[in-house]
DNA sequence: TTGTAGGCGTTATCAG
DNA sequence: CTGATAACGCCTACAA
């Protein structure tokens, strides 16, 4: 591969200037300028980032650790931040956990002797992360954390409102009518999931429903567990009449145990969702989820590092992303009252 | 960040009796060798990847250029390529091309300047890669094309059995009795398309079925292209009673198009996609596709490149995937002959 | 068996 | 404004 010794011969200047003009670090003149970006265009000749990562103690790459590409939200996570990383000119070394905290660390770890501009992590279970961020944070190096908040996170992070738009949700189902609601929710260490569970909560409060503590039913995020899940919801007395889940995936095992045991959804059991993944759409019935951005939260994470790296070194910056409901079929009124005619509440997304 | 000097100073050798322990590459005395994991670990040291990689002329990054990461069908393929590189020590630089080849010859070129140990590339549409790939191939450096194959293409590739996945899917069409039958392709400049369009040909062909050029719309790989091309087939008298779609996002695009012109699927209609996603199964009938896995794609991939790496220079692989198909509910007979008792074809997998 | 030194390609500092 | 030179951290002959 070509290299700047190869440039600054072919140019005849020295090393030094071909560095100044591919850097700007000094105001070469311009027919020296000129020689020197021909010879470079001449080779296709690129700068080797090892050694140029080595030399400035810094890469132009950016470490994301999520826990697994499979899972359908994180794709437009990572997508969100290669595009803001590669717009600006940093790429992407992409690393799953597998929520597994020990893989994660050993991911930190190892990013670490890449010299990275920076580390966007969507922490997995349990991982109190504070120990390895000091690490990075000692180097100059921006840590932000998304989706979910590792222990005693005190670093920059976006994540969104799981709390709102978990209470936006329920609190359409109660003025739907609904007073039989339940919840299978995702693991309650993690603060999305823990979030999601408050809103649900306030939901009710504010209505004044009460609720037995079988009617919250704790799963994986993912459809087996809301499928398990849902088939202890509706063996319950009274069944309930509208189940929120914590995520998409859940609701899909959801949909499965509601066809399984014979019911219909929506005209016996609402459902709604979170995340708003595609595949919700053409589910029968279609999904109502709480929809969240993805793209977003990974763009805003990787435009924070970017701010950082410019050295914006301000307090912690604590983004929180808006939801909104998006209303599909999956979700009606109460068996008992479905001749009612009810006020369609306001302030809600309808798409298809 | 530490680096091998304090370790040695920490154990009172030299520099290159660090290294030494380090890499395997003299026989350290026992006391010796000891007296550096010790300090190793107690300061937890990891050597700088950029140095090493500078130095060693390679890094323990795999380049993995995908087309768009947020399409269903890539995560998997991701997975697949990391869960073998992670397992022997390589690393994955992710890049979307977002299927504009300029993109994909930026990344190409930029990767190389990190000396990454190989390169895994989902061609983007109409690319040639022969060039860059012999850049890379004379810095020994590998390179495997998955999915679809670049123009001219020489090098390592994996690739599924497209014409014989659509082949069997067609044919299964075919054997249900179904004798109208229609295709929406995908953009024909790509391999994989191409090579299932051959498939659904070959299943005609044998089957003595003679079909206009319109029954064949080709369409871009996502639901738009799949519902704007069914409309079209949808309108042709005779009406087809099946389609085969090229994979199932175009599938998925058109149910809703089938669904939108008072047909049924697949009682009107019936339909089989390709890929096997999951979002198949939650659909509405459930889609019946012909099976490929992602996962193995990147799997095969990343273990060429690792038997590359170690020293493999054996002709170019071409390996090659079986494909299965997965009966689910958007197939059946044809509208006038349901009452017919057809002999259901074996060798299939039935799911759910 | 252990230590020394040169150099990978780049950038930054400092003379000229 | 330009050019020489010393690092950055590591590996690898080669010397001891």
């Amino acid at each position: 591969m070509s290299n700047m010794k190869q440039i600054a011969k072919m140019a005849r200047v020295s090393l030094g200037t071909v560095s100044h003009v591919l850097n700007n670090s000094a105001n070469v003149r311009e027919p020296v300028r000129q020689r020197v970006l021909e010879a470079v265009s001449a080779v296709g000749y690129q700068p080797n980032q090892l050694a140029r990562g080595l030399r400035r103690d810094k890469t132009n790459m950016i470490g994301m650790v999520i826990p697994d590409i499979t899972n359908p939200f994180f794709p437009a996570v990572v997508r969100g931040a290669e595009d803001v990383a590669f717009a600006n000119g940093y790429r992407l070394v992409l690393c799953n956990s597998d929520n597994h905290h020990s893989k994660e660390l050993a991911h930190l770890n190892e990013l670490r002797t890449y010299l990275p501009a920076g580390i966007i992590v969507i922490p997995s279970n349990f991982s109190d992360l504070t120990a390895q961020a000091e690490v990075y944070r000692r180097a100059g190096t921006g840590v932000v954390c998304i989706d979910r908040l590792p222990k005693n996170w005190r670093g920059d992070s976006v994540t969104v409102d799981n709390e709102q738009g978990a209470f936006q949700a329920v609190d359409y189902l109660v003025k739907l009518g609904h007073k039989h609601l339940a919840t299978v929710t995702g693991p309650l260490h993690l603060t999305n999931a823990k979030d999601r569970l408050a809103g649900f909560n306030r939901a009710l409060d504010e209505a004044k429903i009460h609720i037995l503590p079988e009617y919250i039913q704790e799963a994986t995020f993912d459809k087996r567990g809301g499928y398990l899940k849902t088939l202890a919801l509706l063996h319950l007395v009274p069944r309930p009449t509208a189940i929120f889940a914590a995520n998409d995936m859940i609701a899909l095992g959801a949909l499965l145990a509601i066809r399984e045991g014979g019911l219909r959804c929506p005209e016996d059991v609402s459902l709604v969702g979170f995340d708003d993944l595609d595949l919700g759409e053409t589910t029968n019935p279609a999904l109502c989820s709480v929809s969240q951005s993805g793209y977003q939260l990974g763009a805003s994470a990787a435009s924070i590092l970017i701010d950082r790296i410019k050295g914006d070194d301000g307090p912690a910056k604590h983004v929180v992303l808006k939801t909104s409901l998006t209303l599909r079929n999956s979700v009606t009124t109460p068996p008992e009252m479905s001749e009612l005619h009810l006020v369609q509440p306001s302030n809600f997304v309808r798409r298809h």
